[in-house]
DNA sequence: GATGAATGAGTATTCATTCAT
DNA sequence: CATGAATGAATACTCATTCAT
């Protein structure tokens, strides 16, 4: 079903330097961005891509020196947006009710932007290259989410508070990439029961974080 | 990076008869299930599964029109360990806190065989034919789940059963194949957490079920 | 002009079992000889070698990795056929002067084959997984020429023998290259000045290896 | 591997007229050679030469109309370079011996400057554009030998001589070409040895010229 | 004149699928 | 029925060349 997919050599063959290159680039991750989520890495070809953003494939590999370079600038677009929701989350001094609010609110929206694609951005096979952009991404993400949970307590986090990320992380993301599948991610109850989910475990893992 | 997928014609070219036979598609299936949890879309190629079962490729297009009939099959396969799993912990007429033991317990095991098999197989590009076979399933596996929900109320289930069903199912797959990736899907604290994460959802659903 | 040429990965991808298969390698080695010689790195294309050999593109990987594992079989082929030349010419029990013409009329005819391929044979980038091969070739090139050298001393060989079996294969390899690109391959009159340069270049190599 | 070549149209689109515009087409051929000779036919392109001699792909092209105007400006500098050495060689009113040794000295030199060029310059596909170019420089080449021949001999030189210029010349080219591969350029026993392969085939030539 | 962004035909390579043996 | 050689459409990527600024 697809190319075998080699490392990525550098993330940019050229700095895009004049307004209407710096354009272009990002009409590319755009465009790129739109059909993988669309046709997931089935459809991803670059030369797909290419198309959607109305460019060259030659414009398209004066920039990223090869597909893998571009997929990792989407990934990287799509990590900063999901990480900007979460600073915003961590960052109101609000009520913990208030700070699940925000988190699920701000996730759900970051999705409805183009659903399918931070699905299919998971399941990135293991590149080397790319193993430490997302694992940087993913200690952040999981710092923020640590940050919720610990504003949920009234006692100091212990190390379980780690674990209990993970986990949170994974179910909201479970259930937000299906709900995006099926289409209901704008609907108020999925909102509704996602708080529900989070909240109902933010307050039993405190207690039976110590049990 | 890829071919573009032809729908199926059909699931099976030829019904297998003989033992010999019902061997050869039983080593295919499993060949290809291996592959495709192994090395992703992208090392999956019908030569490479003929190879890795040890029949020529013309053997497997004996049996399978397409790679995606092939696919199906496979995808078939998990789906009935899946169910199977829900299927039991569902009947068995225990306490709930023990079913929701069963139903993690089961998960957990099945996803162990071959953990990263199933988030592969959802993977799959929106294909007209497959969607039925997979619709047929995913009501299915709802139903179980909504047994389990059920069982955890003293009144009747109302139609948001159906909405938490989904939120509960989903939220269970993303921390199963999140610790999949991760390679935690065998640490005690991962059921811990989980059977946390369903117990409380479950009490906490059914009170604001109410609310 | 060209594509950078990648490392050679495995020289075959499959060892040809029946005889169809081999026939198949066969013609691919052949016109890839065919259309190194006549065209030249230029026109040396992987289709347009499939083209001229009558066989898909797809044939053409089945048993060759890669454009330069195809390069290496050609080249390898006909080293052996310059060796077996040398082979031939240090074996016979003849007087130094029939040994001569024996390498001469030798490393003439098997440049008669595919006048211009033995030149741009040499021209291969260096490769790092081809150099040995070659070394070794051109390890048992210069020991034959030593063969004759050695043949027309009446002492024993010292160690400028080495740089002059570099020297005088390099002329020899010159005259004909040239005269192969010119068409003048075949004429008599080269052969005889060949045989001449040779010849003296020997008796003086002699005398003044002593200077 | 490599684009077909297209006959070139004109050898220049403008002739450089102020100084600012000699200095860059001389950097542009100064960076050509350059490639040519470092990363051979593989590593030469329009765009790597215009990097390399620090002007924009846009101004090689205000000066070259295609990539062979360019090739045939650097074939063309060094023929002059090798040619301006062989008229030095055949001008000196000195011995035959020395005639040889500044004829050998010279050409030694010539290829130290940049030693594999030399080598891929002969390399260049049969275009017949450049045909004539060349044959104008062999001529006059092999004119040169020539004088060198004649200076050998006592008695006027026949027909035969050419035969000999051209086996003469092509095998001090390919001695020398070799030993630019080997790094053995430089070494004082290879100058030796040329000089004794290019004596002993004149003084044997002269006789067996009346053979 | 100079620049460098954009172009797209061309090239290497893969992989689902067929069919003669 | 089984085999595996053969096929070729599809895909990633390059590089000579143009042209708007």
């Amino acid at each position: 079903m697809s190319t075998r997919i080699p490392k990525p050599r550098a993330n940019m063959r050229k700095e895009p330097r004049q307004a209407r290159s710096r354009a272009t680039v990002e009409a590319i991750i755009q465009a790129g961005a739109h059909v993988l989520g669309d046709q997931g890495w089935s459809g991803f070809t670059t030369n797909e891509v290419a198309d959607v953003a109305g460019v060259s494939i030659g414009s398209l590999y004066q920039y990223f020196p090869n597909k893998l370079a571009l997929i990792e600038a989407i990934r990287r677009k799509h990590f900063d947006d999901v990480l900007a929701v979460l600073q915003q989350a961590g960052e109101s001094r609000n009520s913990p009710e208030q700070l699940v609010d925000d988190l699920v609110h701000g996730m759900i929206s970051v999705h409805c932007i183009n659903p399918a694609l931070h699905r299919v951005l998971l399941d990135l096979p293991n590149l080397e290259g790319s193993r430490s952009a997302y694992d940087e991404f993913h200690a952040e993400y999981l710092r923020r989410y640590r940050v919720v949970i610990t504003a949920h307590r009234n006692r100091r986090g212990g190390a379980a508070d780690g674990f209990a990320a993970q986990v949170l992380s994974s179910a909201v993301e479970g259930v937000i990439h299906n709900a995006a599948r099926r289409g209901t991610l704008k609907l108020p109850e999925l909102k509704q029961e996602l708080r529900k989910l989070v909240c109902c475990y933010l307050s039993r893992a405190t207690l039976s974080g110590s049990s």
